[in-house]
DNA sequence: CCGTCATAGTTTTACGTATAACGCGCTCGC
DNA sequence: GCGAGCGCGTTATACGTAAAACTATGACGG
């Protein structure tokens, strides 16, 4: 006999006094029921039936239950070497956005079994390429918004499955997408209604494909219904940024004075109210100013912004939905979400 | 001999046809430098001085690199017992305050080789009232700003040692504190320094040791100058509550009017403006309003708040700094942070 | 020439779980 | 009456790492 195991039924097993209150482990549970640790793994994980005798299987959940038993995720993950987790990497934390699209992927998640843990990245994705060290565990798939290439390129070497959020990403496993470009063209499409004809850009400084999609659809509508983007410029994306950007477009002696203030976020557009203000300038009736996205802040601002609604929690959900399908084997369809314009009190009649 | 290891030197170890691109272990890494998987821990722990000649050193760490290895988190950490992980609850993952608390947290955790997760419970803690399978880990400690009391009671059952954040849980390790008192001292002498007597108080409809906190320093300070809380009202914590308690508290035909409106929150201060504005009072010239967090939608409404701004990421460090102590055995010492108003276009003198 | 000690490693073990492989006592069909 | 099958478990093993215990080789002092 090579080596006697400790646990030789019912002697104490801990070399410590049990001062440190360790937690149970399946042996403990076994002991207490009276049965194997392999019969508690069997009944705790659900794979019983015909197996283990109902009686005994309630004696393992009683014992179980009265321990306070939770089993060891760390022994778990070390010999499936699956952990049901999936890492969702959000540009930052701040955002409302990723807030409610996370909300969206943990209920999905949630009701599969799954996990869900953040990599919220300050300043991009670029401070740490590392996502693995963020998420402390191993993973079975990643759902992200924006990725820095180096990232991107140390999880495909790891062959794990990867859904990319809005993004034109090739080289994933799903996509989910919200239809941007719907979203300028409903913009520009009320703008036009109300008689507009000339506007200005006021383009997000991020170099993000959401963006460059979202100037492309806006100029593309515009011109198609008689309009035109007279001017864009590129802004901070804050509200100090708007605010700068929109008093260089809306200063007077411009040769050809925009009507309209389009704006790639809802912060850039409150800065672009803030700008009119100053420059004496009412909105809406002398410059109608649109947002985009939807933020708190475009109900507390005034006039109220005239906005695009992202369905956020949807997204996360989709992208979660998706994620499940490619882990699964399933083979999971791209999906693009419907946006909606709210009109509120930001934008009105061409003066 | 009981039991041959499949891994007998140099011979292909996995069952499967590789085809799978596993990821190596500590035996490919020692397989590859000619040495026990032993040695390979020994050196890539760092604690190989006077146990292994430097030029094998060199030679493991040469292989682990060029083979690519990354221990496997899950087997650490059933081996050590202990993760470095800590992990972050906050209330809701929307608030600005806590993804600039989370910042500070990760800073201080990185430099001490910690990792920090996050737990976001949606709608209080109520709902998920288990952090650890939120957590996907095991964890070392925790942080939290708020716990729902069973969540409390599970943590410290577990023997886990928690910081608190901004509260006055007695029953935990640390606890780290933010001057909001004197944030409320220093709202109520400038606006006594502006001349008003009578403030209205926007409460947050919250139930929390911060509001009741911010609830009493404000009365104590306004009295002790010779002011008065004359109303107050309880407000849901967002723009649309704020604008219908403050609709009810500058509405015409109260007794005693107020001259100004102390805010819980800028949000609340952001719907205070705007029912100013609906009933045709002008800010600050007829009714000064102050916010309190100084959020990004401070200086995005006209006026901009006069608010107090915390130093969020400071309560995250001092949070983590407090957690490390206390997992190292060393005493933590109570920390309480200092609070700045920032005085703005909100506030002016009394009508 | 032998015991001691340092150097430079190796062998072995344990962590807690899931599961493949293996009993063992009964009951049946024939 | 006996092998086959079934119901109900158990035993043994592997996952990858860290670290305690051990081994082998040489140097050196007395």
């Amino acid at each position: 006999m090579p080596a006697q195991h400790t646990r030789d039924g019912g002697t104490p097993r801990r070399h410590q006094t049990a001062a440190r209150s360790a937690r149970p482990t399946g042996h403990d549970v076994a002991d207490a029921a009276g049965v194997s640790q392999a019969t508690v793994s069997l009944v705790l994980g659900g794979k019983w039936e015909g197996r283990v005798s109902p009686r005994t299987a309630e004696a393992v959940r009683a014992a179980a239950r009265t321990l306070g038993y939770r089993p060891n995720l760390a022994a778990r993950t070390l010999r499936l070497g699956r952990t049901r987790t999936a890492l969702l990497v959000v540009p930052a934390l701040t955002g409302e956005f990723f807030a409610a699209v996370h909300q969206g992927a943990v209920e999905v998640a949630t009701s599969h079994d799954f996990g869900i843990v953040l990599y919220p990245s300050p300043e991009g994705i670029e401070k740490t390429p590392d996502p693995f060290a963020s998420a402390r565990t191993a993973l079975d798939g990643v759902i992200a918004s924006s990725m820095a290439p180096d990232a991107l390129a140390t999880l495909r070497g790891e062959g794990l499955p990867l859904v990319m959020l809005d993004s034109d990403e090739g080289d994933c496993d799903a996509t989910v997408n919200v239809d941007i470009a719907d979203g300028m063209r409903q913009v520009a499409a009320h703008l036009l209604a109300l008689g507009h004809r000339d506007v200005a850009h006021l383009a997000a400084d991020v170099d993000s494909w959401t963006f460059t999609a979202r100037a492309e659809a806006l100029a593309h509508a515009l011109r198609a219904g008689g309009g035109a983007v007279v001017r864009t410029e590129r802004a901070a994306l804050s509200v100090a940024g708007g605010l700068d950007a929109a008093t260089r477009v809306l200063a007077p002696g411009s040769a050809r004075t925009p009507t309209a203030v389009v704006c790639d976020d809802d912060l850039l557009a409150a800065g672009a109210l803030k700008a009119a203000r100053r420059l004496g300038l009412r909105v809406p009736e002398e410059v109608s100013v649109t947002g985009f996205d939807d933020l708190t802040l475009a109900t507390a601002v005034e006039p109220e912004l005239t906005t695009v609604a992202l369905p956020a929690q949807r997204v996360g959900a989709a992208g979660m939905e998706a994620l499940l399908a490619v882990v699964e084997g399933r083979p999971p369809r791209p999906v693009r979400l419907p946006v909606r314009l709210l009109e509120r009190g930001s934008t009105g009649p061409r003066p």
